[in-house]
RNA sequence: GGAGGCGUGGUGUAGUCGGCCUAACACGCAUGCCUGUCACGCAUGAGAUCACGGGUUCGAAUCCCGUCGCCUCCGCCA
């Protein structure tokens, strides 16, 4: 006897009077003396078995509790008129069972999977395994399924091979903390877990694979977020001889293709924004377009008003809010944000139909006001929110107030908001270490006109570096590659790397370019962020089977744990007492 | 590293600004009744050192101090 001829959703009135076994859990029994019915749940949905005190499965059924695995066989039978069930797939039939084969027993389980969505997180994260059959959750990993069924075909379709590359590879300067992994062998030397398999991938344009896809895990021992974990998935990729048109049409349309396969959803062409224009437009480097229109420069505007605080502040932006009459209160509150932030203030100008209102009225006459408001395309009943400071703070605090209203008062526009974000600066300013560190990660080419600022003014160097950016959320980013050692060596040089540090850290790479090194370039996608978006989750532990807590444990394992003294021993390895 | 929120039977909550709290309600669980339910219904019952430690007090779930855990955000995340 098998444990099952059909899946629960698939037992409907077309199968009234055939034999059927259905295998599953037991969602609910309701025992009504002489009339019990159980319903079995299996992955895709449920089935009523009904059994009356005649029936030869009744004994059996009456033991049943919620949670036990059960195999019924039985006649399936349309249910009585005024019984059916709309809700479920098998909603017009039932099953009459002729036997029941308890497979498992169930202890009373901490929760209920149907009622889990209201369950505290820890209590599910350490019975994961019940959370995760609540149907939810299961969609979010079929969905998960679709979206890699999609991509693989896309990419085998277009001559990308999939390689695997190592998990123990070699601590790298720059970037992420990485997770460190003691070596027996060596004794007191350690692997890292990669952050991504850059260099790998790059070694293998080298060595003419051409085209590359990996679903990567990759690790990085930062703090965590609702949408950072620290360990995650990639979609490395890896394409030689490919300019960044190219590169990016195809990557454009490898995100269409899963949206269409996994959503049946047609996206748009993805606009393009520099990195410096969505600092103008947006006050970020990953834009939420679904936020309203952009932000107003008046910087040049403000030069000329007669208020000297505002005329010579080094930039001046409006967020404009439409059909907005804050009060007192609210305004005070902007003002604080703006403050936390970092602004020194906030101004405002409100339009209505019979004038001008500010706070910044006692030194703006109504001309200056109005000239202002006129500027900013202001129309009766809209706000306008002001910040002033220096470059890019002005920008980015003006930006988080346009994202922030436009959350308050629900604004933000339904739909897939997309967009490239391209020609990020190549180096930026490390507070931490004083002195210049990749923006992106050292291999990234630098934008043809700008070699020549590569010394002279390398803070305003542009690179070949771009982000995919979905509805204010990084999806991916990538850039083309240096090439050529002379560059790779001047790069490095601007980062303050010694020949010594050079040829220990990324001496392989260096030589491996001096054996003939193809034009190539990549990007790397977060698999679980395009999931959790596309799964409207509002966190990356929805979309993962097993995630960590914002602690970085894992509640069912309960790892990571202290290990036994022999095993340190082993690795050489004494632990410093805690302070 | 910093800020905020939360922690009460198995689960979700109420109670928290000092006193009939001998901790309430719903779900779940157990037992009994019930032949058309699908969040079945009805009745009875079991189940809580109120996260942990210390303090104040005649008296603490409640006030104070500390610790731990979970969640969110800032820093951090090339």
């Amino acid at each position: 006897m098998s444990f099952r001829t059909e899946w629960a959703s698939q037992v409907t009135a077309t199968l009234t009077g055939t034999m059927v076994t259905i295998a599953g859990w037991v969602q609910r029994r309701r025992d009504h003396g002489g009339l019990i019915f159980v319903d079995v749940r299996d992955r895709t949905g449920i089935i009523q078995v009904v059994a009356d005190p005649k029936g030869a499965a009744f004994a059996t059924l009456d033991t049943v509790r919620a949670e036990y695995v059960v195999s019924v066989t039985g006649m399936v039978r349309r249910r009585p008129d005024g019984m059916v069930n709309l809700d479920i797939a098998s909603g017009e039939v039932e099953i009459v069972p002729s036997q029941v084969v308890i497979l498992s027993q169930s202890k009373t389980p901490p929760f209920m999977p149907q009622e889990a969505e209201t369950v505290d997180e820890l209590v599910r994260l350490k019975y994961r395994y019940l959370d995760l059959r609540r149907s939810s959750l299961l969609h979010n990993f079929e969905l998960r399924d679709r979206v890699l069924y999609s991509l693989r075909n896309f990419f085998h379709e277009h001559g990308f091979l999939d390689v695997e590359t190592p998990a123990l590879a070699r601590s790298t300067p720059e970037g992420a903390r990485d997770f460190l992994v003691p070596s027996r062998v060596q004794p007191g030397t350690f692997y890292a877990l990669p952050q991504s398999p850059q260099i790998f991938k790059q070694l293998l344009m080298v060595a003419g694979f051409e085209r590359y896809y990996q679903i990567a895990k990759v690790f990085r021992d930062e703090d965590l977020r609702a949408d950072r974990q620290p360990e995650f998935t990639q979609i490395d990729v890896e394409m030689s001889f490919m300019d960044r048109e190219e590169i990016l049409s195809l990557m454009e349309e490898m995100v269409k293709r899963i949206f269409k396969d996994a959503l049946g959803v047609a996206l748009q062409t993805f606009p393009r924004l520099s990195w410096e224009e969505a600092l103008h437009q947006y006050g970020s480097d990953k834009p939420d377009l679904r936020a309203g229109e952009p932000l107003v420069d008046l910087t040049s505007q403000a030069r000329s008003v007669s208020w000297e605080i505002l005329a010579s502040a080094p930039h001046v932006v409006g967020v404009i809010c439409r059909q907005y009459r804050p009060s007192r209160k609210m305004l005070e509150q902007w003002t604080e944000f703006a403050r936390e932030r970092g602004a020194s203030g906030l101004i405002w100008i409100m339009k209505s139909e019979d004038g001008i209102k500010s706070s910044a009225a006692k030194w703006l006459d109504g001309e200056e006001l109005l000239a202002l408001a006129t500027n900013a395309r202001l129309q009766p009943g809209d706000t306008l929110l002001v910040v002033a400071g220096p470059k890019p703070l002005a920008y980015v605090v003006a930006g988080q107030i346009r994202l922030e209203f436009a959350r308050q008062e629900n604004r933000l526009e339904p739909g897939w908001r997309f967009l490239w974000v391209t020609e990020f600066p190549l180096f930026e300013w490390s507070e931490e270490e004083e002195r210049l560190v990749s923006a992106h990660h050292p291999f990234t080419m630098p934008v043809a006109q700008d070699f020549e600022l590569l010394e002279s003014n390398p803070a305003a160097v542009r690179s070949e570096a771009y982000d995919v950016v979905l509805n204010g959320i990084e999806l991916a980013s990538g850039s083309l590659r240096i090439y050529r050692p002379d560059l790779q060596e001047r790069i490095f040089s601007v980062l303050g790397l010694t020949q010594d540090e050079i040829s220990e850290k990324f001496g392989f790479l260096i030589q491996a370019f001096q054996y003939g090194a193809p034009p190539h370039g990549g990007i790397a996608f977060g698999l679980d962020r395009i999931v959790m978006l596309m799964a409207g989750a509002k966190s990356l532990r929805e979309v993962i089977a097993f995630p960590k807590t914002a602690r970085g444990t894992d509640p069912l394992m309960d790892a990571p744990s202290p290990v036994d003294v022999r095993q340190l021993d082993e690795l050489g390895i004494q632990l410093k007492p805690k302070t």
